[in-house]
DNA sequence: AAACGCCGCAACCGCCGAGGT
DNA sequence: AACCTCGGCGGTTGCGGCGTT
């Protein structure tokens, strides 16, 4: 036969626990120390399942937690490590000294999460996905404002997450530098919707623009292979117009993005920072962050764009964004554990 | 000041694998 | 081998605090 029942449910108390509860089980948990959560409760003259003891042991009561607001530090590890693990909490927790699983989960869904809907990143891929980011500020401040096409907010947030987008204002910009169109408040409003109608998940009609540009500018190759970088050099070479405003700045709390030269413009749907670093072709980490070998001809680190954030929301977010692109790996980590 | 709604967090629930009987 | 509990885990709930109206 097995063992007797844990407990016997009926007249245990359940729901929050008093001061002096916690007396008793710290008590005699500091005696007897922790385990035998069956017959504990008994001993410890406590009405309660063994399960409930053991769970205000390990989550409030134990000697070791550390109570408080999580630093920053500690919120990057937990989106690094979630990144790599999952919703395996007690895992992420084993990384993280003083912290439980169910403080981490309840941090997670509290705040991180709800953090990374606005950046308009998948809380469970951690991909980049239009249809969660909030750009109607962005759009607002930069891209719809008559004054200013500030390419920076737009590019920096949006054109690695939708490859056509990235082709759309290429060939923009490639036309604007080569004097070839105006860059007229209609264009930059038929751009406005489109975005728009993309946060809603419908497809960008790149043909609808097309229209207006000339054929070749649209689907030459090489031009298609235009990228960040280009627009980094070009900015820097020529345009003095608001166009390059906060493009490239060296200021301390910057987005680091890829200027990756090779920024493909066949990204999956379901692109995740993983499937990239599998991918190895099409798209690199920054070699200083990423021990494994790349075969990228360009790192990261080489000709970077910068993004000048002006609030301090979009720093924060700015910042999550750049740990998630740096995707350091904690050295702490023994990843042939996950693998 | 009261009512209401939102948010954060402690605690519970249900499931699962490991291991004891 | 089958049955059962334990311990652990992730998901969910519900209460209390807080802000807003």
């Amino acid at each position: 036969m097995g063992r007797a029942p844990c407990c016997d449910k009926n007249g245990l108390k359940k729901g929050p626990w008093t001061p002096e509860e916690d007396l008793k089980l710290s008590n005699f948990i500091q005696l007897h120390g922790p385990g035998n959560w069956r017959t504990l409760p008994k001993n410890a003259g406590l009405q309660r399942c063994g399960k409930s003891c053991r769970l205000r042991w390990t989550n409030y009561l134990r000697p070791d937690i550390k109570r408080g607001r999580f630093s920053f530090e500690e919120e990057e590890t937990i989106i690094q490590l979630h990144s790599i693990l999952g919703n395996k909490w007690s895992a992420i927790a084993a990384r993280l000294p003083g912290r439980t699983d169910n403080e981490i989960k309840n941090y997670w869904n509290t705040h991180i999460r709800k953090r990374l809907l606005r950046m308009g990143i998948d809380p469970v891929t951690h991909a980049p996905r239009l249809d969660l980011l909030d750009i109607s500020s962005i759009i607002s401040s930069s891209l719809c404002n008559p004054s200013l096409l500030n390419m920076s907010n737009f590019l920096g947030t949006q054109a690695l997450m939708n490859p056509e987008l990235l082709k759309l204002a290429t060939a923009i910009l490639s036309l604007k530098q080569q004097n070839q169109m105006p860059f007229s408040k209609d264009l930059q409003d038929q751009l406005c919707n489109s975005l728009l109608l993309d946060q809603v998940q419908q497809p960008l009609q790149l043909n609808q623009y097309q229209q207006g540009f000339s054929s070749e500018m649209i689907t030459n190759p090489p031009l298609m292979q235009a990228n960040m970088e280009t627009f980094a050099n070009s900015q820097e070479n020529s345009t003095p117009s608001s166009l390059n405003d906060g493009f490239v700045s060296q200021q301390p709390n910057n987005m680091y993005c890829s200027s990756n030269p090779t920024v493909p413009h066949d990204l999956p749907e379901n692109l995740n920072f993983q499937s990239l670093y599998n991918s190895n072709q099409n798209f690199s980490f920054d070699q200083s962050v990423v021990s494994t070998p790349m075969s990228s001809p360009t790192p990261l680190n080489s000709p970077s764009t910068f993004i000048n954030s002006s609030t301090e929301d979009e720093r924060e977010s700015y910042s999550y964004c750049s740990d998630l692109l740096k995707f350091e790996i904690p050295e702490s980590l023994d990843l042939d554990e996950f693998m």
